[in-house]
DNA sequence: TTGATAATGATAACCATTATCAATAAGGAA
DNA sequence: TTCCTTATTGATAATGGTTATCATTATCAA
């Protein structure tokens, strides 16, 4: 994500934790400030290690918490790669879509549209499922990396 | 699945594992059957877990192992849960969906369509990317469930 | 500035997965 | 069918990620 995206991302993440409560601290910070600025998801312990960088990094329950606690805020969200990992990346609206660099890792948003919707529409018509969720996550290779 | 699809499903494992020169055990056969025959995604853990009600049950290791050989041959897929679980389905073609029931964990295969290849192209063209996978799961409740 | 307590760090506990290796069984050859 | 080669297995140790515990520390409302 770029910087400008990064420190609104901040901002609003911050909010969010005061508004419910949550003491805004230093692990707490860091973890966020990692997640928000990266530019591909990460896992934990992807975390944990770019933050051994830092002055005094936060321990490695503190980075398992606050993404629990993230997650209950519904701040984040995990990412599913096709070789089992997951990975952690802020949450984005429902109704857009992941596209993911295979060769980098790089992310990219993408708007949702009309054809799928209603293509989940038939589907529930077709089958009695009531669809309260629906995930499309495209890989690939970026343009960077197809140079 | 259904008796007569489990049947069919464990016959072409058994030949693709005769085709790539892996013996047909029986400890992979019984890790085939509870896979083949199960209406829902499972873990290594569910699957070892229900061998052990059978006469002579493979040890945890030849789970693992037998399961690492069904995805080298392309007979398994991950599942990925929302929830971050993931579980071991048979492969499906890359052009069906899966739908998955939140309340049961029913599994039903759907097939694709065009408007999403069209909308994926778009996608290409769009951003620079090449998509050589995409992935849509949908999540929900089934009819059965709705009751 | 103070005090109540939420949050932290260090580390032990837990549990799933992988590695090791001697014993076993699959399946081709005779 | 029997034998022989060796792929495969089971038991278990090792590994590594995640969670639980608890005394200490830091946040933030008053």
């Amino acid at each position: 994500m770029s910087g400008i995206q990064t420190s609104q991302l901040l901002t609003s993440w911050k909010n969010s934790l005061h508004q419910h409560g949550y003491r805004v601290t230093q692990p707490r910070l860091q973890v966020m400030e990692i997640i928000a600025s990266s530019p591909m998801p990460l896992t934990p312990q992807d975390i944990y290690h770019k933050s051994l960088n830092l002055e005094s990094p936060p321990g490695i329950a503190s980075v398992y918490r606050t993404l629990d606690m993230l997650d209950v805020l519904g701040l984040i969200q995990q990412i599913h790669q096709p070789g089992g990992c997951h990975g952690i990346w802020p949450a984005v609206d429902g109704h857009k879509h992941l596209l993911m660099c295979r060769n980098c890792g790089q992310m990219q948003v993408i708007e949702g549209n009309e054809e799928i919707t209603e293509y989940i529409r038939r589907i529930e018509e077709d089958t009695g499922f009531e669809v309260d969720e629906h995930w499309l996550q495209l890989f690939g290779i970026c343009s960077e990396c197809l140079k």
